[in-house]
DNA sequence: TGTACATCAGTGAACGCGCGTTCACTGATGTAC
DNA sequence: TGTACATCAGTGAACGCGCGTTCACTGATGTAC
């Protein structure tokens, strides 16, 4: 009752997970937006039309895989500071930091994407990814009624800001054609960033 | 010495100036990124070849229309407050606003460009759009200096923040497939963000 | 145990399509006489 | 002024290519006897 197996899956892995494996890496190498079947057959070593016995359209098999690469990304990121602990400034600096790296690594498989809204609407309905500005958002707003915030402070405004902050220090470079890694934020800025959005900088700061 | 003039370009505009505005017209309603030849051809109400007779090539005709769009766009705008003039808050809202209604424009019309770097490449030949972060940076160090901001108040960083919050009122729209037009910030939102990089969140804060 | 057969996931050549681009041809206009 | 010709930008059918997708075929494995 066991037909073939395919040339290149090994082990105890199945053939889908062995194409959506094969799809994220390429879409880690190049990103979603240019990538073909036949690219995604060749990387898993198997024949072009395999992929149509497991997955509905090429669509599907791409959402399944940049939805893997995000939670692979977000797996090797370190854990985000919990409210009420640590040093208050430390932790908007690990959000920074998470936020740089998370959106380094997730924006350049993105890119492009918008123009093919297939991928998009199947990888909104396998969950989408982490809301980094709403788990910021939800953050602050925690460590506000904690009083470690300023009373007048505004959770959500800080958060558009310093999460649009990492957007603005990734997105000029795919803009640029520069490669993703290439993004290096200056040192000490995510520091400038955290201190800004703590004192401000209107005349009444310190 | 005069041949034929094309089917439908009319008065005192050139035929290449005609297949810029075409191209332009087409950007604006669906974006750069999935227009064809064809597309262009049929808006301008001329043959398919003829772009060929005053352009290098498709990448180039785009790469003048998005210039152009981009410079249509700028235009609209009203223009931004020169340092040391009128009210501090309402010129930062004023970029604020400026930022948000500039994105909302342009994006569209850049997203998935990405994936066709030779786009992107002959845009910035011909000069890329205009600076945002840099113009409002230049801004924030012109008002430091005018000591209408707090001596420690960083304007990269304040830059940074503010135009970064612009692109996330306006992204997230983009990557959940919603028309551009649908981007609306809430009410008041804008004057929240610049209220926050005024007077910071931190317990220090008034 | 050994042999013949049935199963069905994998294979990969082929299909249809739309794309960017080309080029032989068209025909409105200026020139020559 | 009227007629014949030369010019050359515009035309649009056709080309070559790569794409997503299909489907008749292959062949490793399990089953029957």
């Amino acid at each position: 009752m066991s037909p073939r197996k395919a040339g290149a899956v090994g082990g105890d892995v199945t053939l889908p997970e062995h194409l959506v494996a094969a799809a994220g890496r390429l879409i880690a190498r190049q990103g979603a937006a240019g990538l073909t079947v036949r690219a995604v057959a060749r990387e898993a070593g198997v024949a072009d039309g395999v992929l149509y016995n497991h997955f509905a359209d090429k669509d599907e098999l791409l959402a399944q895989a940049l939805h893997a690469h995000v939670r692979t990304v977000a797996r090797a990121l370190p854990p985000l500071p919990e409210p009420g602990t640590g040093d208050l400034e430390a932790n908007l600096l690990a959000y920074v930091s998470y936020g740089v790296e998370f959106h380094r690594a997730i924006l350049p498989a993105f890119a492009g994407l918008p123009a093919q809204p297939g991928i998009l609407t199947r990888f909104a309905a396998l969950g989408g990814g982490p809301d980094l500005k709403e788990t910021l958002a939800g953050y602050l707003r925690e460590e506000l009624a904690l009083g470690r915030l300023s009373p007048s402070a505004d959770p959500d405004a800080a958060a558009t800001m310093i999460v649009g902050a990492c957007h603005e220090l990734v997105l000029p470079h795919l803009f640029a054609g520069a490669p993703a890694a290439a993004v290096d934020v200056p040192p000490g800025f995510a520091a400038r960033l955290v201190a800004t959005c703590l004192h401000g900088i209107g005349p009444h700061g310190p």
